[in-house]
DNA sequence: GTCTATAGGAGGATAGAC
DNA sequence: GTCTATCCTCCTATAGAC
């Protein structure tokens, strides 16, 4: 335990610099935010930034593991109440989802203390390009995953682990276009109605719709009307 | 029309440098790949790619032109045999999917002529930061996708229209991970499998489930195991 | 059309005073 | 802990020779 008034004071200027990086990262991008932008929106020096966490790649991952730790440990603590109560027994698909998506479509629609600023920016950084980005995430997710795609074999008997875990991937990308996708859509799809209490509730059934979908219905391939070629370069710039 | 011998001049560098960007930018992203890699890797002068194409973004964006004609015209020829053969009637949903996702997933299974590498950087760019990049993505889907909504609006009567584009919308994140998340998957699941001639009717499937799933299944509200607060600073970089 | 050379600025990081 | 000042790398874009 470190003096209080210490405590309070380095907070303040760690969680101004933690904030405002949370909101331009999601706005622009790892790449795409400059120390210097955050900093000086969060009006503290550029010094002050790298004597709190040294690099930017730390600065980005500290602003990833507060939230995270939020976020899977809401799941993680959803799902064994649930699993408490079934006492063995398996449990609902449709609550297991609601389990593991919940807590990050609860995040989504808190617009008062960031969550959705950090939604936004979860939603990119799942495909970003960045390596270290993507291992630092892949390590954050693997526990409670595991734990929930457990959940769901024990759930669905009939159904191959790898598909499980393929299903719970896709819909994964389904909730992320769900948070961060809305502004896309937007200029798409102009007179949509995109009431935000209404998301929860038409993500969910889809999302059930999905994971309990037979398999295979498909034939054996899906017929593509797509002949691959190579591409003849059409638009210049210049004439 | 032009002199051929120029054409073919002009065009063996302007592809190299299309190639090289689209392989970067896939990689490190738009802000994260830089006019020297790619024009070193092409092999040419860094202000040939400027005379080409005058800006970065304009080269961006010409990368994504050559492709998303490709692959929108393939949709939309897809979707207008299918209809000129119902003659005016409803089509089945699951032949729809196929008509607007097979090509998406024949172009990302072609790793011969580049598809693969450019359906990668699809998948990050819809959720792409950069505002540009948003708005042209926007504009180059608007037709088409307007074109499959009023299919699928014929082919499920009871369905709402809203409904059906959130839908969409749902389906393009999950063929959005299929597609460039595969690579994310694959530390979090250890010993997966990913046999990518599987991929597609997994897909498919689920894809269709979620698209058929009765409309609002759930309560009203989704009770979330999430209490909205704000994140205390936990991990320092310095003592 | 393609090159060399360079302008002109923004980036992350750090040393050292306070 | 926080500041100023600065280093050095890297960027996009352009002017002008060939």
């Amino acid at each position: 335990m470190r003096k209080l008034a210490i405590e309070t004071d380095t907070r303040d200027t760690r969680e101004r610099i933690l904030e405002e990086a949370e909101a331009l990262f999601a706005e622009h991008g790892f790449d795409g935010a400059s120390m210097r932008m955050i900093t000086s929106r969060a009006g503290v020096n550029l010094a002050a930034a790298n004597y709190h966490f040294r690099t930017k790649e730390a600065l980005f991952q500290a602003v990833f593991q507060r939230r995270m730790d939020q976020l899977n440990s809401a799941r993680a603590k959803a799902l064994a109440e649930m699993e408490n109560e079934a006492a063995g027994g398996a449990l609902k698909p449709s609550r297991i989802l609601e389990g593991f998506f919940g807590p990050a479509l609860a995040m989504a629609t808190d617009t008062e203390h960031g969550g959705h600023t950090f939604m936004r920016l979860l939603g990119q950084t799942y495909t970003e390009p960045a390596q270290f980005v993507r291992r630092f995430l892949a390590e954050e997710y693997a526990d409670v995953m595991h734990r929930y795609a457990a959940a769901l074999y024990k759930a669905l008997p009939g159904v191959p682990v790898a598909e499980i875990l393929w299903r719970l991937h896709f819909m994964m990308g389904a909730v992320s276009y769900a948070i961060s996708g809305i502004d896309a859509l937007k200029p798409v799809m102009p007179g949509l109605d995109d009431d935000p209490a209404k998301l929860g509730p038409r993500l969910m059934a889809f999302l059930l719709g999905g994971l309990r979908a037979p398999l295979a219905e498909f034939a054996p391939a899906p017929a593509a009307a797509f002949e691959p070629r190579p591409v003849s370069s059409i638009n210049a710039a210049n004439p």
